[in-house]
DNA sequence: GTCTATATAGGGATAGAC
DNA sequence: GTCTATCCCTATATAGAC
């Protein structure tokens, strides 16, 4: 199997574990979303369904620091065009709230302690990443941090509203609403 | 089995469901936690997991409506006295974000679809029981349904963290913030 | 690298004794 | 109302052919 063909079985595996959780998932729904058997997967897994769940956490992780964070770091905008631009990001990454975060659907029962060191680790960095956006636009740290912190707080909270009402609109007003008043002065 | 003991039965369940989740959750746990056989638990719960898991929705939303909502509804007080008692209420009753939400956990996979009405039904009247207190409190109707929204994002957002970061600290600055910010004219 | 076949365990669920 | 015994199914995982 080429690199790019195991790309894309685990961005099928993603959606599956997305979609039923860590303990929902079964190797039957991995082998049918990816299109190769039980044993193929075990082939390129050799640890099987836990081996999936961290090639998906993983490759999770890369991508939203691509589509999120990279945004963030381009020093030559201003801290608002920047979150502009990782606001966009933020919608792409979430199809507009209709996918679930895997920190939060990894963090229940047995993967919550198979991944709690990358989970944390992960939530962690967002913080971070809002909190130095916020304090280089000259917000104090504590209240920069502050804000960060209720920042992740909502879009976790959001992508839990969306999937419980089945609407995008609480996840894309947040996007929206996210750069004006990120960084705003009170 | 007296119908007290069915309630201490049906807590010990809800404890399993929250830390476990829906798929998670097996009937060797059930009845390991709550002390009784498999075979009794089906002479309780006719179809097993599934009724165990719509009992402990059941009783979980009667709790929190008589943990979280029956302060907001004592007229006889002024709208921020109400949320000061419905705050302490709700750091009970996710035991200062100790806890996780059953809508959350219970929105994913089979249980998703098993519970979709009632997990809808249930973020809606949080949403509505805010949106009230707030028109109470004389904060126009759509500007009073925004914040009740934000605020119940706010809840199951803090409440994800809370089981990433292993930390209360956000819960318990959230809970401690809330009076104050959820009435306050700007 | 993918397949078939299979081993083994645990899942949910039921029947019937007590 | 609780238990033991049992059934069937699906789950994970492995061995070995191709």
């Amino acid at each position: 199997m080429s690199i790019t063909t195991k790309e894309k079985a685990v961005k099928q595996i993603i959606a599956v574990f997305r979609e039923y959780g860590y303990e929902g998932t079964s190797l039957s729904l991995l082998s049918k979303a990816t299109g190769l058997g039980r044993s193929s997967l075990y082939h390129h897994f050799p640890k099987g369904k836990e081996d999936m769940a961290a090639a998906a956490l993983e490759a999770v992780l890369v991508s939203f620091d691509t589509m999120v964070f990279t945004p963030l770091r381009q020093k030559k905008q201003t801290p608002f065009q920047r979150l502009n631009t990782c606001a966009k990001g933020l919608s792409l990454f979430y199809a507009n709230g209709e996918r679930s975060c895997l920190i939060n659907i990894f963090s229940v029962g047995a993967a919550g302690k198979l991944f709690q060191v990358p989970l944390e680790e992960s939530t962690l960095a967002m913080i971070n990443m809002f909190s130095n956006l916020a304090k280089e636009a000259g917000i104090p740290g504590k209240i920069a941090r502050h804000r960060a912190e209720e920042l992740v707080i909502s879009i976790q909270g959001a992508l839990v509203l969306s999937r419980t009402l089945h609407s995008k609109s609480l996840f894309n007003r947040l996007v929206k609403e996210l750069p004006g008043r990120f960084l705003e002065v009170d």
